[in-house]
DNA sequence: AAATCATTTCCGCATAGTGAAAATGATCAT
DNA sequence: ATGATCATTTTCACTATGCGGAAATGATTT
């Protein structure tokens, strides 16, 4: 095992090992050919190779033809899709968010947090531009981004508590309250930043749908 | 193993069943109990139990309280979000596709063809209409469906035959390909119909980014 | 409190998954 | 064609991994 640090017994190894075949995709990819998969994951070549056996077999993956790279299949698609169904409000802000974008020019983004990290559930750019910016399934911290701070703030002592915050994430989550309670959105005190060049814009959101806070941010 | 029959070596078992775990939220859930998740996947408790913790760790599913149900998480909406921004006709297609729906008041649907069935990845209902009809993710036949009958007329003669048609398919196949010729879309003949009360109408695509054609549909 | 139902943990066992290396298959140069 | 190089798949022996029955814990109802 490559990452062996002992594990949770509860932890089935094989299926995160799979699961983090289907996470080495990003939009901008066209395509993945089986090495690459092994490189962004770090599994051994025969491991990789019974997975994506595997979850072709099961529709998570595609290859055209028989040497084809592999793309992310119907069966992704769907399981994307009943999750989108089943989070109400992303329909509706669907328009918006698209509009938001092409007005402003600037990059919209929905991120909720998943463990440690801010992770970019979906991203509107604003239509006719090709640049890529950030991607949805990127995970970018949570100290430093302007979601971040908008979630980090939302969140209840004792969930916040179980993040184990050292100081500055403390402080940078009171800020975060102080804005939003003064004017309604975060931004990143340009101390923070864990990317100097970004300057965005973030709004809270309490989704009962979700297990906590997300954030709608909008940047560039 | 309560649906043994002997697998190909390559097929990871974990991985199969912790997927089967995902594919077994629909968009109309409200949540999953764990045992409602049992049952839907026939899976040991003891074994579920297992993979939701997994699962929960990763992000692939989130439950916002001790013992609150469980819900697709930020991860799953993620995977789809990468899948989506990668298949760029999607994005394409999702406004007039929901164009139609709301101005026929019929359910619009993409299908793409996952093995022996025909996997419905996305649907479009009319806004303002509340029935649950067709959910992504849904499988319904090839042979009777009129997604089928696009999907099967355009494969390669190689490619159909991988799927071991009976004379009924291949029948349905060729009428489907002479609807297409005739009239460009095609309409599954009523005595073949899987579903007795449905009328659609299909026609399909061919995508480059998918291994094999899609079909898009309309119909109530 | 007692009873019922749902969920999680324990634990011994068999098997499913692992990765090194060998075999196969593509691709490219000459 | 004929090798040489690179990518992918299969083999195989080993053992860590995941399995599920049963017991323990935790919710919920009567």
């Amino acid at each position: 095992m490559t990452d062996t640090f002992e594990r949770d017994r509860r932890f089935a190894n094989t299926l995160a090992r799979g699961l983090s075949v289907l996470r080495a995709f990003r939009a901008s990819d066209d395509g993945l050919s089986h090495m690459e998969i092994a490189q962004r994951t770090g599994l051994a070549n025969a491991t990789v190779s019974r997975l994506t056996f595997t979850l072709r077999e099961l529709g998570y993956l595609s290859h055209a033809g028989k040497n084809d790279r592999y793309r992310l299949g119907p069966a992704a698609l769907a399981i994307g899709n009943v999750a989108t169904a089943s989070v109400s409000f992303l329909e509706t802000a669907d328009l918006p968010m698209q509009q938001l974008a092409n007005e402003t020019g600037t990059l919209g983004l929905l991120a909720v947090r998943d463990n440690e990290k801010m992770l970019l559930v979906k991203t509107w750019r604003p239509e006719n531009t090709a640049s890529i910016w950030l991607e949805p399934g990127h995970r970018i911290p949570i100290f430093g981004s302007s979601s971040g701070m908008s979630v980090t703030a939302c969140l209840s002592d004792a969930a916040f508590r179980a993040l184990e915050p050292d100081d500055d994430l403390r402080a940078f989550r009171q800020a975060g309250y102080e804005q939003l309670l003064a004017r309604g959105f975060a931004i990143a005190p340009q101390d923070t930043r864990y990317a100097a060049s970004v300057n965005a814009v973030s709004v809270p959101f309490h989704a009962g749908e979700f297990g906590g806070p997300a954030a709608f941010s909008c940047g560039a």
